[in-house]
Parts: C-alpha cells; sequence; structure tokens
DNA sequence: ATCCTTGCAAATTCTTTGCAGTTAA
DNA sequence: TTAACTGCAAAGAATTTGCAAGGAT
C-alpha cells in the first residue's frame, strides 16, 4: 500500500481505514467531510464519522495534510505538498490548484515582518471558466 | 456616524448595533465572533448572539466584510480592504496584515487558470516575533 | 405603513469525547 | 503485550432559524 511508509513516517498505524482516508483524499484532490464519508462508506459501512473526525484531524496536526477554508464551505482536506494557490469558484464550490511558485512571495514576506513562516493558505475567489460560460 | 453610509450603499439599515460592530471591527482590526460580542455587551448589555451572527453574515454578503480562517481558530472578521497579506501566529493565534501588493500574483493566476477573480485570502502561518523571543 | 432588525428560545449542524472491544506493532 | 485505533453513543460547540415586539425609512 504506497501510504503506509507515509503514515509510519508520522508515527500513526497504518490501518484499512487510514488508508482509504489517504487514496480518497488523493483521488479527489480537496474533499470535505461530507463527501469523504460518503466515499469510504462503500468500502466501509460501517465506518464512523468520529473515526474519520479522529484521523484527518491526527494527519493535520502531523503535517500529513493540508486544510483549506473557502467561504460558504466546510473546510476542505488535500495532502500536503509544495506551497501553491488554491482557486475556488463562489458558483459551483470547486476547487483548483495552480502550482505557481510562492517562494518569492514567502521570502519577501518573512524579511519585512520578522515572521518565521512553514505554511501558507492562498485562496483566491472568483468564478471558473466553466461557470463563466454557462452564465454567460 | 462614519458607517452609516456604507451601510446605506449596501442596503442595509442603520442600527445602533451594526455601527457598533463596525466600530469595533474596525478597532480590532482583526477579531472572532466571541470576542466581538464580548465588547459589545459593554455598550449593549442585551445584544445576543444570533444577531451578531446574523450582521456578520449580512456584511460578509453585501461585502463589507472579510472572513478569515486560521487553522485551530474561529473565523476572524475584518473590513474588507485592499487585497492583502495575513500572517497569522500558530502560537499565539494573533493575525497581523501585510500590505504587499498581490495585483501581479492575481493578474497572473486569472490569465493561466481563465478564472475571473475578485477576492483573495493570502494566509501565511508561522511563529510571530514575540513568540519567537518567548521560545528562545 | 411597511419592511427590516432585534433578542429570545429552540432547533440544527458540526465536531469532540468517553468507553469497551479490537487491532497493529 | 501494550499502546493505539475503531465505532457507537452521548456530549459539547458553533451556528442558524422562527417568531413576536420594536425600530428605521
Amino acid at each position: 500500500m504506497q501510504y503506509t511508509g507515509l503514515l509510519k513516517q508520522h508515527s500513526l498505524k497504518v490501518t484499512p481505514q487510514r488508508t482509504a482516508i489517504l487514496n480518497e483524499i488523493e483521488k479527489a484532490g480537496h474533499i470535505d467531510i461530507d463527501h469523504l464519508i460518503e466515499i469510504l462508506r462503500s468500502s466501509f459501512p460501517s465506518i464512523s464519522l468520529a473515526t474519520v473526525y479522529k484521523n484527518v484531524n491526527h494527519m493535520y496536526e502531523t503535517g500529513i495534510l493540508e486544510v483549506i477554508k473557502v467561504p460558504k464551505h466546510k473546510l476542505q482536506y488535500e495532502l500536503m505538498k509544495e506551497p501553491h494557490i488554491h482557486l475556488a469558484c463562489d458558483q459551483c464550490g470547486s476547487v483548483t490548484d495552480m502550482h505557481q511558485c510562492l517562494d518569492e512571495l514567502i521570502d519577501s514576506a518573512e524579511t519585512k515582518s520578522g515572521f518565521s513562516l512553514h505554511h501558507s493558505s492562498v485562496v483566491l475567489n472568483g468564478t471558473c471558466p466553466s461557470c463563466q460560460t454557462k452564465s454567460a
């Protein structure tokens, strides 16, 4: 299983629920708790919401997952990757990643502010191309 | 009252509660619902949490307020201003604004993605200078 | 006069916790 | 073996809603 190593690195035991959670988040890119458990139930009919919450929280705390908040939507989870930009569509709620380099921005902010930065959450809101077409 | 015009522009009636909410948010820079109602109660002992929620939601929807989410903290409200960067300290939870220009970033994202962007939420997480000193 | 807002209480929604049984290491 | 994980049920937070009285335009 491809996530075994990742879990072990962070001192989390490898359980079927956990590898399934990581697989589904990977597949979805971004996903909120409701969609996540809905999908998980097809493989684990008795999985509990509490388990999913406990796990995503653990994974967030250990740095496996990233959490993003888009106004008007529930928290969304994704695998921790390079700093990048999230484009959120106000109409359909979809989130798209854009891997533009943020190093310059972060370095400059660090220097000017004296903060020691280790994480970034950049969410740009607007209308996605597909929703622009629909409303045109 | 300085916020009368702002409320009217957005078709919200001018009430003492609303101008007080805007004044306190302005004074605080960033504030969450608990701190906000705590301060408001000193002038409006009987103000209800429901009223504050209804108002910040309305003001958010009409574009008067901006909402930012820092992991592990409640939603924070601030007056809608120029796009800028939020520096969030993981230790003390404080949020500092940095008015670095984001136009380039936004323009570039818009061009590459085809999104039509109208709002940005840039939160950089780390440790503020004061907390760095404490833990040193 | 009319529609909007307030504040209360209740309802909902969201998330966490305690515990007993089970499982990974 | 033992410390961690799961699932259930219940508790606890956070937020929203319905409604009657009051207020802004």
